[in-house]
DNA sequence: CAGAACAATTGGATCGATACAATTGTGCGA
DNA sequence: TCGCACAATTGTATCGATCCAATTGTTCTG
């Protein structure tokens, strides 16, 4: 914890108030651009607060007010585009508010979430913007936050609570993206990547099974793959789609970066992606778009998302007595070259 | 700006106080681990916190002991990959320090970042890491920040000044990667992306003219391409490599993102990335690893630049008086399938 | 058992800005 | 010129935790 230098006092209101002769009660109007001063009076102080070159405290009077002028947003990963995109939507939306981010990364342990979370409440934060780690405990972050922050959960279910949720329509996106792979004419269709037990994986696990079933098909189990959800990983991993006959001809990935290794895996075996199989990805992270063949995927729009998060936390701060929500993002199918009917 | 909730009283210090019957500075030895505290009433304090639910406030605290327990790290663009890495770095290494960050972005900006660092000092940021909007005034930076506040400079020139800062060698970086490009047999080598007057840009083009230079080549005006740093643009100008004969057999690229961009047009052009042509790029962004084929390139690595920002301004916060350091992270040689060989 | 040495506790002023009641200054009509 | 309404200004308690000097308890030694 570091201190501050000591070197030279800092300037304070009441410097600027002995400096030119005003009360500091004054010097207090001027900064609130109250009517009540006298125009000679402001121009006067505000010479002096030039002068002097003095900083405002706002800790100081968000003390005395009882206020805080500072949201939390809490992210598991912020090396992931996905969620860089989001930080920068939030940090966005809430300096045009004129409140500061303060920003905290979990990398998915619940330890560190909870220590996390500590800081940010004895900093603090009027509300708190939180993905959750995978496998938090949502009674205990309840409990942790207690009813006094306001805390906005995004991204991942955490049972239901004291809190308001902005979730991605994960399974809407999926089934969008495997009816279209249907409507092209394809029918043993897989899913491929993501870890089995997360939420967000499930659920768009869930979108194409809804899918699958409305079409009367019964996928396969080596149709369902689960991989570590990077690139990498993915592209190990496409073999497994390969080892029994007949092989799907299709992928529903469960993000962009699954996707983008599938593409990666499939051309490194000698099968052009988008002709010898198509693929489908979530997210539409930037790659996307120029992406070998460019990915066809579920756009959702982060730094929008990160924006309606911070206006929907500031909404509940200003008004703690508003109803729950619970909003579901839209997520809309971006048709690209990585699928094209079959010819 | 938001304000907070009045429902309920918070708990403060002085109710703990008074609820295990003891004085509020009592109170406050236990919070600070101070050894004075009698261990029985230690405990009889401890269960009093956590029976009230009690959340010691750092703001309070701070104000009067003047100091500060937050870092500002401002970027122009979190949605970069190589500054979300930064990023990361930088909280992971304020965290442990117990210590939280304050995230702001400028988008480019000059006059968002002039507020953004307005913002800043008013929340008593003890330091701030900047990495400098384009077109930045290193003059006017310093009047804003005045002399209390740590700086520490990251990544773009902004002349000298009473900050510190931690740059990239990117003149060695892009020499090595033009060394490496002739020990493989090259003459005609381009330099490839970035934007003419950006001075990241400049000094990698320095380091690849410094090269060749060495190798007394002189580089054709038409093998120095402009471009805007993104992928896109980089694959829209691949033409102009190709414009006149002898064309060039390989590019250094001003970093990953146009060297990715480059390997695509190639591509598109029907002309083997790694093979017909050979790039080398800069960053090492995560992607690199994994395009099509994997790119050689210049690694810098982020996120331990962020930690190094990070220790580099707590040093600076906790001893004003150290002496300005300029440190130049180092820049190292990854080679991959991109470039091998001339056959 | 006095009193020194030490352990444990506490009152109250303080950090910097704000809010409120109270005060002072100004203009104007009677 | 007086008094009254209104405009400006100000003294001071306050937010919550800390720190210092001062106080109260406890133990031990001669």
């Amino acid at each position: 914890m570091p201190r501050r230098s000591t070197s030279r006092r800092k300037i304070t209101l009441r410097d600027i108030a002995q400096g030119c002769g005003v009360s500091p009660a004054t010097v207090s109007l001027v900064l609130q651009r109250s009517p009540l001063v006298r125009s000679s009076t402001r121009q006067r102080v505000e010479a002096e607060i030039t002068r002097q070159g003095y900083v405002y405290n706002r800790a100081a009077a968000n003390l005395r007010q009882r206020t805080s002028s500072s949201v939390a947003l809490i992210v598991n990963d912020l090396s992931n585009p996905y969620f860089a995109e989001f930080a920068a939507g939030v940090d966005e939306a809430l300096a045009a508010a004129g409140c500061v981010t303060l920003l905290g990364s979990t990398g998915e342990s619940v330890e560190r979430q909870r220590a996390v979370l500590a800081s940010m409440l004895e900093h603090a934060a009027a509300g708190i913007i939180l993905s959750p780690a995978e496998g938090s405990d949502g009674e205990a972050i309840a409990r942790l936050v207690g009813a006094h922050t306001p805390l906005l959960v995004f991204n991942r279910e955490l049972g239901a609570g004291e809190w308001d949720v902005l979730a991605l329509d994960n399974r809407r996106g999926t089934r969008l993206a495997t009816e279209h792979l249907l409507a092209l004419g394809h029918r043993r269709i897989a899913f491929f990547g993501g870890h089995r037990d997360s939420s967000s994986c499930r659920e768009r696990r869930d979108g194409y099974l809804d899918a699958m079933a409305a079409a009367a098909i019964v996928p396969e189990p080596q149709w369902l793959i689960e991989t570590a959800p990077t690139r990498l990983e993915a592209a190990r991993q496409v073999g497994a789609l390969f080892v029994r006959d007949p092989a799907p001809t299709a992928a529903v990935c469960y993000n962009d970066a699954v996707a983008l290794g599938l593409q990666l895996g499939l051309a490194a075996r000698g099968r052009r992606p988008g002709q010898d199989f198509v693929v489908v990805g979530f997210d539409d992270i930037p790659e996307a778009a120029v992406s070998l063949p460019p990915l066809t995927t579920i756009a959702t729009d982060p730094r929008a998302r990160g924006r309606q998060a911070a206006e929907r936390i500031l909404a509940r701060v200003g008004d703690p007595d508003l109803a729950i929500t619970r909003t579901i993002a839209p997520a809309r199918l971006v048709v690209r070259e990585s699928s094209c009917p079959l010819l």
